[in-house]
DNA sequence: CATTTGCCTACTATGTCAATAGGTTTTTAG
DNA sequence: CTAAAAACCTATTGACATAGTAGGCAAATG
């Protein structure tokens, strides 16, 4: 399940891309018209920074921008960063295969499968498209 | 993220389909076979019988078996009954979409397709198609 | 230089997950 | 007919994640 995270995350991205211009834009603006605590908001917009989402700017007349074109962000990548991972299952997160049964795991393929699925579907698809 | 609530059910199935014949099979031996703690699948099986996946006899020679042909189950109904739901966001879980918002969501359709994808996913493949 | 804004650490309430513990009831095998 | 084996039931627990709140510091500009 998606949690707060990821998709505020999108919801912010959204904000930016359909307010964009040569000004930054203040988080206070983003939050009320998103109808989210901002305070909450700082602690997912820092990530986002961190991630190279978005750009901030300290100060008078600061804020936040978008780093790129709103085509060149995958859904899949704004996503993973906020959530973690979008791994279906506990041993396919992190890359590796950790569980010793999965050499003759009846279950496994499945998930990978479900996995695969969920990765193309949130790869194909960019900010654009939700604009 | 799929938990071990789903997970271990899925194994259940699958040890009963494994061992299927005239017999109960106990829950004991299944916790042993699988690595799982008995009384933690015992939680796990109670839902699974309520649910009508499968049918529990008391006693000695008791135990449990499927209730249906291992083609009639469909692994998503294994996954909703015991994960709850398998909706990606808390929006569209429970059938019907209670946010506000919904009217102009720039990411409803987003959640929405992935929910169906997952949906068709794991409804069109059986407990017979992880045999 | 005061205001606006991002940035940072810490705290908290609530709930879920993954069990554990200890019993009661049911049924059959011997 | 009784003892063992099994399901069935209620309650509790420790760890962790979620979704915030609170208060202040740093930076930049108008």
């Amino acid at each position: 399940m998606i949690s707060t995270r990821g998709r505020y995350a999108l919801r912010v991205m959204i904000d930016l891309a359909e307010h964009a211009g040569d000004m930054y834009i203040p988080l206070k603006d983003i939050a009320e018209r998103q109808g989210i605590s901002k305070k909450y908001l700082e602690i997912i917009v820092k990530d986002m920074v961190a991630g190279g989402l978005i750009t901030g700017a300290s100060g008078k007349g600061g804020g936040y921008r978008l780093s790129r074109r709103p085509e060149d962000y995958p859904i899949g990548e704004i996503i993973e960063l906020t959530e973690g991972s979008l791994a279906s299952v506990a041993c396919l997160a992190g890359g590796s295969v950790s569980c010793p049964r999965s050499a003759d795991c009846r279950t496994l393929p499945l998930w990978a499968g479900y996995d695969k699925l969920t990765h193309d579907y949130f790869f194909s698809k960019t900010l654009q498209d939700l604009l």
